[in-house]
DNA sequence: CATTATTGATAAGAGATACTTATGAAACGG
DNA sequence: CCGTTTCATAAGTATCTCTTATCAATAATG
């Protein structure tokens, strides 16, 4: 049964089409006894009964109309998969992208949309991770391209910068009812390794500021959620925190650090594959808005 | 290109899945040169790069991952397509059913609805035609099975007898008040040869009515409608009007003829394919409920 | 650092498939 | 009844596919 080729599909549907072996023969460029030979194959290889004799003509059964009715259709998606590669001459491929959460928050829907309309052979497999996961993943070879946040400098590594976000010092409403009482800040971050816990922990010492609890989180959104809930303070970016602006969940409460978040693009720097290197031209190409 | 087969994609969703060509080859129950071999074939007959040399081992390239991810379904689908045969005892296959309109209205959707329930393998393609076509396209073999009205007892045709249905004189308001009026009545029926118009001119000729015309149509729905908004009066069968007794549109307006419609289920006598015969076996064991 | 195991490529030969040409048998049409 | 159409069959050839055996490269191990 697995012996069956996409010829004996093809020759089926001609024939069921055409009507006559000889028929089917002259448009598929090739003999009678071929198309019977064909036929007699699929026969045995399903053990069914395709045709029957009638006259001098070969009938369907009603099997065999059958799995002409469940071949149409599966004839017409298996010239759209295999055929893909000739029909334009543009990229095609699976890539696996990782993006850290604040990079995926800041440009990666505005990448991706690029990639569906101007790469339209490209599908994107995304994984959102922390960056140090990220450079793993992408030197073990488990993605392909990553956006990651600050600059990175890894031997084999091949990276582009693609925008930077501003940073604010944010807090909730009891987290600035616990500053307003001269308390000592609850700070979170994310873990250790990451940029904006570098930044933050830098950002306080610049300010001299002592913290009560260092406290991480490994998910950017759910820290958002935790200080805009708790008595917290943490380094945002801001790109993220749109609606808790907006609606006064959060608010400045020191002034910005110095730094912003730089993202980058990342590939192996001996990628072979041409779709990927196309790919991180693409990206590098690709600067997102800039942000204040 | 047309030379893939079967084998060719399994083995590449194994390899997919199970990371190495040895791996696949065990567990293909074949050798490594084999899987070697289908890949090396797979995209030459592609021409596309499915797997690239990394250290030693193969890992797909981007293309290759993307015909991974669309073959994964397709395969699927091959499956339950081909394997179809062996999965249950059942009859598989396509049958082309014809029925008279009448005998379609009558008790063709609770066979239809039999078959679903009762022989899932089985698809029906169903055409609505007059009788006497419907025996051509029995005879001719464009049909394989036909719900016909009437006895019909034509040479090589197997018939059995699946019920009846009382028919009744039926006029729309202007018809009735044309009658009321002492005018001779504007008769409507199916064309010559069908048995509703026999048994119309049969009843009309034991009442000694003679008709201002005898006007056809070949579609019962629209002989219904022409009546409903006409002057007209018709033989009509009582399992078709259901809706226009109720809301008043049409009433009887002589007796009944005597005769009812009785329904026949037809197939070539000498038809060998074995789901058809199971076919109507099941049908002439299915008897529509009586009508009165 | 040497050894061993793993992974896949390559070569050669055997076996299976698929195709072509030539011919035959049955059935349809005039 | 004869020619045509339609498919089956046979024989020969070309092609493909698999297996066995071996090799090269790389990773893992002691």
């Amino acid at each position: 049964m697995k012996r069956i080729a996409l010829y004996h599909l093809e020759t089926l549907l001609v024939i069921a089409r055409l009507g006559t072996f000889h028929a089917a023969a002259e448009r598929l460029g090739t003999t009678q006894p071929a198309i019977s030979a064909r036929i007699r194959e699929m026969e045995s290889q399903l053990s069914i009964a395709i045709f029957r004799r009638e006259g001098r003509r070969m009938v369907l059964t009603a099997r065999g109309r059958q799995l002409v009715q469940d071949c149409e259709p599966l004839w017409a998606q298996f010239e759209s998969v295999l055929m893909r590669p000739g029909e334009f001459g543009g990229a095609v491929g699976v890539v696996r992208v990782g993006s850290g959460e604040i990079a995926a928050a800041s440009i990666l829907s505005g990448f991706t949309a690029e990639v569906e309309s101007s790469m339209p052979g490209v599908t994107l497999e995304v994984e959102i991770d922390l960056t140090a996961k990220m450079l793993q993943q992408l030197l073990a070879g488990t993605s392909d391209m990553v956006f990651l946040a600050g600059p990175v400098a890894a031997p084999g590594l091949r990276t582009a910068p693609v925008g930077d976000v501003p940073l604010a010092w944010l807090a909730g409403a009891k987290g600035r009812a616990r500053l307003a009482n001269g308390a000592a800040p609850r700070v979170w971050s994310l873990p250790q390794n990451s940029p904006l816990h570098t930044i933050t922990r830098d950002s306080l010492q610049v300010r001299g500021i002592t913290a009560a609890g260092f406290a991480t989180c490994n998910n950017v959104r759910s820290l958002i959620d935790i200080v805009v809930a708790g008595e917290g303070v943490a380094v945002l970016p801001l790109t993220m925190v749109g609606t808790e602006l907006a609606r006064g969940a959060l608010q400045e409460v020191w002034q910005r650090p110095d730094r912003r978040i730089r993202f980058e693009v990342a590939i192996r720097s001996n990628e072979p594959d041409p779709v990927i290197r196309e790919l991180f031209e693409r990206a590098s190409r690709f600067v997102m808005p800039p942000v204040s």
